[in-house]
DNA sequence: GGATATTATATTGCATACAATATAATTGCA
DNA sequence: TGCAATTATATTGTATGCAATATAATATCC
């Protein structure tokens, strides 16, 4: 079988593809909810870290980054978008003058009241039980975990 | 219960996140296998929808749009670059001067030949079995699915 | 303690993505 | 036939994403 079938660059036998449309398409279904909050799905999920830290230690970009999974490319200017329209601060550390320190504004902290109801909302519409619901986080986590390992990026 | 508790904010509750993250390490998985083809991920996914087509019938701008789910305004940019790269054609149609008609090259029919051992070297490298694969497959297009239902997109 | 290596972040360049808008061609209907 | 509605694609503007590179600060080693 050193030879693969052509049929294996059949669009409909990707794996892949379909994660990459759906990551297309939850971005889209995402957007009328953040829009309101002036937040992106990016910068949504820098502000669900931050609010997961509750400010109890300093959250760098770096940390930042590799929860998320960015490279400071992304996140550099992103954090500064998130700045100009006032939900974080970015501050260089008084310890190490290399690491910036990102924290929650009060507006930033704030808008937690706001978003509280989105997951919720969209688990509703979207119709699958908790059973469905389960598989689908734990498939996604699995395939995530499975390209993580296959680039060897340690896992958060 | 119209008041969520706070931890349906928590990143690991997430069902979104894993599938977003999936998406860009699976690009970040693709490059160094697409890039000698002188292809993109995304440039990958237009030619298997050409090579698909086998050029019996003329594949629009449209045509490639609706089965991959892109906006004109990621399309007509991204097929400019292939056909800047020699991958493909694009010709004005006779009989509806609106359509544009996409067709493959002779290099870009050629670049099938080196493209199909890539699906196979990648799903090896994953280590996964056949259940699994598929599994993962079926979760994937099932979330898809989910989401073009929400955003009442009509699935192809 | 000073050169070297490492670490943390920023910048640049290129390629997506999508919403909103524009343009041009075709269709449909009075 | 002529004009409004529709269709197909293109353009513009904003926001990601990442690789490669740059910069600056800290750590390490001799």
């Amino acid at each position: 079988m050193d030879d693969p079938s052509d049929s294996s660059l059949s669009l409909e036998k990707q794996i892949c593809f379909p994660f990459y449309e759906a990551a297309n398409l939850l971005q889209q279904l995402y957007r009328p909810f953040l829009a309101p909050l002036n937040l992106t799905y990016a910068q949504y999920l820098v502000m669900l870290a931050l609010w997961g830290h509750d400010g109890k230690s300093d959250v760098t970009v770096g940390t930042i980054g590799r929860q998320l999974g960015f490279e400071t490319g992304t996140l550099s200017p992103l954090l500064k978008r998130m700045e100009a329209a006032g939900h974080v601060r970015r501050m260089r550390s008084p310890d190490d003058e290399r690491r910036v320190i990102i924290s929650l504004t009060r507006q930033g902290q704030l808008l937690r009241e706001k978003a509280k109801y989105i997951p919720d909302q969209l688990l509703r519409d979207s119709g699958l039980n908790d059973a469905e619901l389960a598989g689908l986080r734990e498939k996604g986590q699995a395939f995530a975990r499975c390209l993580r390992r296959m680039l060897q990026i340690r896992s958060v």
